[in-house]
Formats: structure tokens, C-alpha cells, sequence
DNA sequence: TAATTATAGGTGTGTATACACCTATTACAT
DNA sequence: ATGTAATAGGTGTATACACACCTATAATTA
């Protein structure tokens, strides 16, 4: 008889062709590849993009900063924390009491212009590990990837 | 005079060429995708990838599943505690005193069985999403960043 | 065989992640 | 004006992540 077993041979897939492990594995990789080269910065990645979002966003509320860095916002009610304790950014309030701004603070400011060359550094390592081209074309294929939350 | 200023308004970079930012927000968003819907099988992502390495490396180590799993050791160490208390694997000894060996239980199967249609489901909202084509090259992609690692 | 080195793995700490649930404030409708 | 919606944000909890550092056991070598 034909047995119609859900039998576990689908396993060996995964590592080819499973979305999710594929990018959580090469995003521990990049995050470690980047946190290595920014070291001496004193800044992690994350941070540095909370940074960064806070300086493009122009003293963002907590929920703006948030959807610009596509993050969760209670993920990022937490990362404040360190930079917040490092002196790097301010939470200040404005006329409508519920909103929370967060500043960047010219200490922040300055770990920022510190850290940007560490962060080209890591890019070029990437770019050359990876080819300028195909570098390109994995950007692209992940700001897409973006698209599927909307 | 020419100011060499360290500027900060390469900043404005990051969204669209910056592979750790990239990298991580799409990790973020497919993670949180594929949660949702392996949700009913009880299983995340993460514990479902480690249920599919320790059955396809058959009852490794823990340093064996790590380097499978392109994982630090120390995460999969704490990661493999709730799959433990809920009986879906089970750590044993050999003769070599300091290796431990992850066992899947006849319970760790059959949740492995029951949530890989859920797997399926999910990568096809990714590839629909996508474009069957385009996630290819994308899975094609990931895999060689963990390239980098060697 | 005793000292050394290599291997396997755990723990302390701090950050990252996000769901469920909560409060406070503002805006809106009756 | 008052009750209700919507909005902004924090907290509890649990997992994910990884570096620095530790112990235990096995293998190697002097």
C-alpha cells in the first residue's frame, strides 16, 4: 500500500531553501562582521542605526523613529535605554504630553561623525568579500523585502 | 579655507546601502512572518530550524548543531532549555565525558511533523510574495554570506 | 606518569526582539 | 461637557544573540 507518511525527508531543505534561517543566519554573520569593525567605536550596530535614524529623522518621536527603522516600538523603548544612560540621546517632551522626542545630544552627535568612518570600513569589506554588483543587487532584494509589511 | 568636515550626511546612506541595517530589518520581518504562521504548531522559527538540525545531524553535539545551524554555541546552549522542558529533545552523554549529544524525542518528531506543513504555508506566502525567481536568487545570496564566515 | 594543551560545554552579563497588556493623554462624537 | 475612540508609549515576560570567562575532560607531550 501506498502510505501517505508526512515523513521528515523535507527537513534536509531547510538549509537551501528555508527564508527564515537562511537570513537570520547570514544577518548574525553581517551583525558580527559589523560589530567587529565598530568596536573601537563603542558603538554596536544597532545602536548606531538608532543613531543614525535619530539624526536623519531629525528628532523623531519614539513611534516615527520606530517605523523608520522598521523596528518594533517596544524593541526600541529598550535599545534607548543604553544610549540614553550613555548621554548619546535625550528624551524630551513637547506640547502634546503622550508624544516623546528623542534628541540627539551633542556627545551623541559626536559618537556618530566617530563612528561613520568604522561603518565605511565594514561596507568595504562586505563590498569586497561580496562584489560591489552583487552587493547591490542583495540591497535591493532586501529594502524589497520590506515591502511585504505594507 | 576648505573644511574636511566629518560630516554627517552620509548618514542619509544607511537606509539604502548599509547591509547591516538592511540585513536586520528584513531578518525582522520574515522572522515575524514565519512566526505567525508556524504560531499554531507551538514552535518559533528559531526552535523549529534547531528540531530540523538536530534530526537532520542526527543526534549531534552541541558544537556539531552549532556549526549546522551557523550559530554561536552559547545561544543554541540557552535556546535548547525550552525545547528541553517542553520534551522535544533530550541531552545525553557518551562515553567522551564532555560531549553532550541532542537527542530528539518521539514528542520533538512529531512536532517537527505537525509544523512543517505550517513551513511550507509560510514559505509560499514568501514566495508569492516575491516571486518564486526572485527568492531563488535572494536564498542564493544569504547562502554565500555565510561564505564569509570561512 | 606528570604537566600541558586542546576540546566541549556552561554561566554572567548586556543587548535585541516582540507579543500581550497596561496607563495616560488627546481627539471626537453625542 | 462628557463619554468614547484613537493615539503614544511603557512594562512583564520569554526568547535570541554573543562576548568574556569559567570548569571539566580528554589528548598530547616532555
Amino acid at each position: 500500500m501506498e502510505t501517505k507518511k508526512n515523513d521528515l525527508s523535507k527537513c534536509f531543505d531547510l538549509p537551501s531553501l528555508c527564508p527564515v534561517f537562511n537570513i537570520r543566519a547570514a544577518s548574525r554573520i553581517i551583525t558580527q562582521l559589523f560589530d567587529e569593525i565598530l568596536k573601537p567605536s563603542g558603538l554596536q550596530s544597532t545602536q548606531f542605526a538608532v543613531l543614525v535614524g535619530v539624526h536623519i529623522f531629525d528628532t523623531p518621536s519614539i513611534n516615527k523613529l520606530a517605523k523608520g527603522l522598521v523596528m518594533d516600538r517596544t524593541t526600541l523603548t529598550r535599545g534607548l535605554k543604553p544610549l540614553e544612560n550613555e548621554g548619546l540621546i535625550k528624551i524630551v517632551s513637547g506640547d502634546d504630553k503622550r508624544i516623546r522626542f528623542v534628541k540627539l545630544t551633542p556627545k551623541g552627535k559626536t559618537a556618530l561623525e566617530k563612528t561613520l568612518p568604522y561603518w565605511e570600513k565594514a561596507r568595504s569589506v562586505v563590498s569586497d568579500e561580496f562584489g560591489q554588483k552583487h552587493l547591490d543587487g542583495l540591497l535591493k532584494d532586501l529594502a524589497s523585502v520590506r515591502e511585504i509589511k505594507n
